[in-house]
DNA sequence: GCATCATTTGTAAGCGCTTACATTTCGAAT
DNA sequence: ATTCGAAATGTAAGCGCTTACAAATGATGC
């Protein structure tokens, strides 16, 4: 019953070197350091592998080579388009360097990610993106021993002796605040992705509320709210902040979907934003321009760590390059739904 | 220079069939095919395994089995959230029968399409999740010459002999036209995604034009935009098309994301949806839900769909199923952005 | 106790490729 | 011409696994 069709028998290495009147071993050469071969055989050879539309075998040559020129991705998720995104950018500088990608998404769950990093290296991926440092000590020492290059993106601050490309999350939601409260606002919420397992989540809110004591406020006073990613839970969290009294002048949200949900949410309630509330977003990703007022967010240059996250993977595979951590920078996004308190707007906000 | 550090040598299927004391072939099928082994040495060989942390090298087996427990997808554009979703689902169901997904996006162009289906051939996926059927027949052959399932989603009408997993593109598109039409529109216009290379985008246009001309109106009097994926390329679309005199009373949109940016180019016009114009989208992502008014437009279930799609090409390779075709139902979401011609809300539209 | 057959295990031949090493070829210098 | 080294090519040994086939073991009925 199994086998019933084979994957008919595709042209080996050797058929090409009998036909091209080489050994296989010219071939082989021809195919991965063509500039050990003489022009005029390389030329024969490539003619033969075209006519007959030879592919090398992924097998035999990862068994071979002991190299896959696969590289793994594990994200939380893929129905995020900020991870969506930098994967894009990831998976098109792989193939532009002749490389493929792997990827697995961990719906968030830490033991899926684990297992999914391990089927990765059974899988003889070259090396791995990992999204954010917070995972058991005992997968970094197992892919330690195994000498696997890691990549850590979306987060600044590596787990030292891993390369990491991504940006001060803390930083970047402590100068958002700020500004927030430079415009007036004291009481202020913040609703936020589960925090647990997720240290970008947590630097947010760690942000906001070093911004709070800085400015002399008591940051344990900020109400956070936590739940998952969708517009939905964003708006249910905002309904439920918006029964506090007094109510809070500022909602910050973790990531622009919540966002979305808190803004509709105001809708909803008949809350004007920015007049009544205001609400800001991170990650300024296309939907912080179509909603309604449009939102002051945080820019994350998502593609460029993506890509920059493949280049520094390669550069340690390919040259044994020594890992490297790089910070990227993000800026405030100005938009319409953060103002100060109590704002008017001169044109009708309609 | 190069491997300067080797993946440090993992134990082999020799090493734990000498710590078990058992033959090669014992630990092979011990892994395999359990039930062919006696339960005391099953337990031996499995221990062993533990033990060293053996995990078996794909190369070997795949090179040795033909068969690689990997599949292919093969997208225009990750960056989609209907893509996005759809992939998600199917990674899920593949992973919860102990296979992996690989994943290449082709950047909707025809050429890095084909190329990336060879890479994924090469690399041994024992089969192959597609987008639409539209591309080079060659490509069909060079398939079916090697025997790889492939699923085709997203459309319906499937390429025969092959599997999909889809939706009824145009007559979801000519069920919404029709119902505008009843509600009183007669100047339609559309804006689409590029239609080249694409049979969803131009049979949602076809089932626009259907409709029309069922009502006895004329079809190649509705104005067709194509443009890119874009929010703001909705938007350029959307200005353009009011400049026509007189104006549509409708704007269909080809999917949501142009929708939103067709909504808040109206905004920026000062129209108001629906009451100066109407319009409608297709998918119902999330976005939909989230822009004021909200969009009316076309159900598809892309998270049935990918998951479907996992499972029929399971189907296929494994208990070497003949290929099938799904059609999944669609359905029309009535939220605000459609109403008759001069509509005039009872609550201020705001 | 012995033949018979099913079950379990072992033997060994590849799978298609890369690469260290050996050999041949070729051009340049003498 | 001859010599020599570099460049080009060939030879063949694996890489770690699966699996057809052979051999051994054990259970069963007589």
């Amino acid at each position: 019953m199994e086998q019933k069709t084979p994957k008919s028998d595709l042209p080996t290495l050797e058929d090409v070197a009998r036909a091209a009147g080489v050994s296989t071993a010219t071939v082989s050469r021809t195919l991965n350091s063509p500039d050990q071969v003489s022009e005029r055989t390389r030329q024969r050879v490539m003619e033969t592998v075209r006519a007959l539309r030879y592919s090398p075998n992924f097998g035999a040559r990862a068994l071979a080579a002991k190299r896959t020129n696969t590289y793994g991705a594990v994200i939380p998720t893929m129905e995020n388009a900020i991870f969506a995104r930098g994967l894009e950018a990831f998976q098109k500088v792989l193939v532009a360097n002749g490389a493929t990608m792997l990827v697995a998404s961990s719906s968030y769950d830490p033991a899926i990610e684990e297992d999914q990093i391990r089927t990765m290296i059974a899988r003889g991926a070259d090396g791995i993106l990992l999204i954010g440092t917070e995972r058991d000590p005992e997968i970094y020492d197992f892919l330690k021993e195994r000498h696997i290059p890691v990549v850590i993106a979306w987060t600044g601050t590596g787990v030292s002796a891993l390369s990491c490309v991504g940006f001060d999350n803390q930083a970047a939601a402590r100068e958002l605040a700020a500004r927030a409260i430079g415009l007036g606002h004291r009481r202020i919420a913040f609703i936020s992705a589960y925090t647990q397992n997720n240290d970008r989540a947590r630097d947010r809110v760690a942000g906001a509320r070093a911004a709070l004591e800085a400015a002399g406020l008591d940051p344990s006073l900020m109400p956070v709210l936590e739940t998952k990613y969708s517009i939905q839970c964003g708006r249910d969290a905002f309904v439920e902040l918006m029964r506090e009294s007094p109510r809070p002048t500022l909602v910050m949200c973790g990531n622009d979907v919540l966002a979305a949900g808190a803004v509709r949410a105001a809708h909803e309630l008949g809350l004007k934003v920015p007049a009544d509330v205001s609400i800001t977003g991170f990650d300024d990703i296309e939907l912080a321009t179509v909603i309604q007022p449009a939102l002051t967010t945080v820019h994350v240059p998502h593609r460029q760590m993506g890509g920059l996250a493949a280049e520094v993977l390669l550069a340690q595979v390919r040259d044994n390059s020594a890992p490297q951590q790089v910070n990227l920078e993000t800026y405030i996004v100005e938009r319409a739904s953060l103002a100060a308190p109590g704002f008017q707007p001169t044109v009708a906000a309609e």
